[in-house]
DNA sequence: TCTGGGGTCCTAGGACCC
DNA sequence: TCTGGGGTCCTAGGACCC
């Protein structure tokens, strides 16, 4: 048995703790530049505004309704979802953190109180010590779990707590869910079924797997058979080993010079990196992208890609912005608008099992750790960018607006909360 | 004026090998 | 009338997740 617990609006449940007059009243988080709707509260869901919206195609929507508007802070959001987690493990020993808002448990080593119960109590205890509100949906299958736990979401009379086990007409469970809601089924599989008259859960399930293998992958089977209760994805199905990382942003302003994407291109390199070693990991490939803006439909659109490969996996800055630089270089052209560029580093290999070239520079693999060390502690410690390469720039035109943003309450000092 | 960021997996098709 | 069989590797594109 698994149960999933699932951060209800988190992003605005975060705001909330720290601004409790907003309870009840009409909440959205916006996404990076303020460009669309990330998150949103219970009112605003009810106004009809969908996820991931535009924020300009709403703003009278918003005025009218006088929607409360945050700019993200991942910061705050980050430290929260290490705050549920960790209570969380303190009451379970098998945990998967899936999401920055959700985890999974396995049920089967909880002993001694029914299932129901222990949610029940999880519940409570997240809300009492982190003040983040939470669904609890179980089921034999994470398939299960999560559908049990969109229906104990949306449906009060539940109060925010499900076992499928405990459910006598599974049929009627599964008819009250949307196939598109399933996990696994996204909005295009969704429209497809919905031309197949497949509508919700239960159709869903009772398809044959044959036909389903033959369109929509041998993810589709997998599905499938989890809605039927047999389980395909074990509890710790996430590979550890990653890989990819990747950096990127969309400009707060249009990019047109070489210098500012230069500087840019650096800036997510270094970030990139910074990832890196966090994970003690080093990259072989370096990829950079750059595109313009898609949805001007009056300019000029061009949008390009290139891949340089590392003598040997590195983790040193200077090597990575170098690479990225000469990669921008293949692709950059004069004479277009940018609106977004990212760095990707791929051919991930841990970092003490590097295979050495023949074609060392002169420094060797030793010291550039040492130097990556020390750049890194020192700005752990004395905060971000306490130093930093003079490739990334200083002024940043192109850096993102972020014009509502609450404090960083819980991660920064001069942020914290003032009492009296 | 204004449309996010960060990931994974699967499949089809082409190039190439014997 | 007639054009093999079996395999690997790579890439692009499409689907999904939060």
């Amino acid at each position: 048995m698994f149960a999933l617990v699932d951060c209800n609006n988190f992003f605005v449940s975060c705001e909330r703790v720290f601004q409790p007059h907003l309870e009840q009243k009409p909440t959205i988080v916006l996404s990076n530049n303020d460009g669309c709707v990330i998150a949103r509260s219970n009112e605003v869901k009810k106004m009809g505004i969908p996820m991931g919206a535009p924020i300009h195609k709403y703003k009278h929507l918003l005025k009218q309704n006088n929607v409360k508007t945050f700019s993200c802070n991942f910061q705050l959001y980050g430290d929260f979802s290490n705050r549920v987690m960790s209570t969380i493990k303190a009451f379970a020993e098998d945990v998967q953190v899936y999401s920055i808002d959700e985890a999974f448990i396995n049920l089967d080593l909880i002993h001694n109180v029914s299932h129901y119960e222990y949610a029940v109590e999880l519940r409570n205890i997240i809300k009492q010590w982190v003040g983040i509100p939470t669904s609890i949906g179980m089921g034999p299958t994470k398939t299960l779990a999560k559908l049990t736990n969109e229906v104990a979401k949306k449906n009060e009379e539940f109060q925010g707590v499900l076992n499928y086990d405990d459910y006598s007409n599974k049929d009627e469970l599964l008819e009250r869910v949307e196939v598109g809601d399933i996990w696994g089924v996204g909005r295009r599989y969704a429209q497809f079924l919905n031309g197949w008259n497949i509508y919700n859960a239960r159709q869903f399930r009772d398809m044959s797997l044959k036909w389903v293998k033959q369109n929509m992958s041998i993810n589709g089977v997998r599905t499938v058979m989890e809605l039927r209760g047999t389980a395909c994805f074990p509890i710790h199905d996430a590979p550890d080993t990653r890989k990819s990382i990747l950096t990127s942003r969309s400009f707060g302003y249009s990019v047109t010079s070489a210098k500012d994407m230069r500087e840019a291109v650096a800036s997510y390199v270094c970030r990139a990196a910074e990832k890196l070693r966090e994970e003690k990991l080093a990259a072989q490939y370096v990829t950079v992208f750059i595109k313009t803006n898609k949805h001007r439909q009056n300019q000029q659109q061009y949008s390009n890609s290139y891949t340089i490969t590392l003598n040997q996996a590195s983790i040193y800055n200077p090597d990575l912005i170098d690479a990225a630089l000469k990669a921008l270089k293949k692709i950059f052209l004069d004479g277009y608008y940018y609106k977004k560029a990212g760095v990707l580093l791929t051919g991930l290999v841990p970092m003490n099992q590097v295979q050495l070239s023949f074609l060392n520079d002169t420094r060797n693999s030793d010291q550039k750790e040492k130097i990556m060390h020390v750049f890194d502690e020192i700005n752990n410690n004395y905060g971000k960018r306490t130093i930093r390469y003079a490739a990334t720039g200083t002024r940043k035109p192109w850096s993102m607006k972020q014009d509502m943003r609450s404090p960083r309450y819980t991660t920064k000092w001069s942020e914290l909360r003032r009492v009296g």
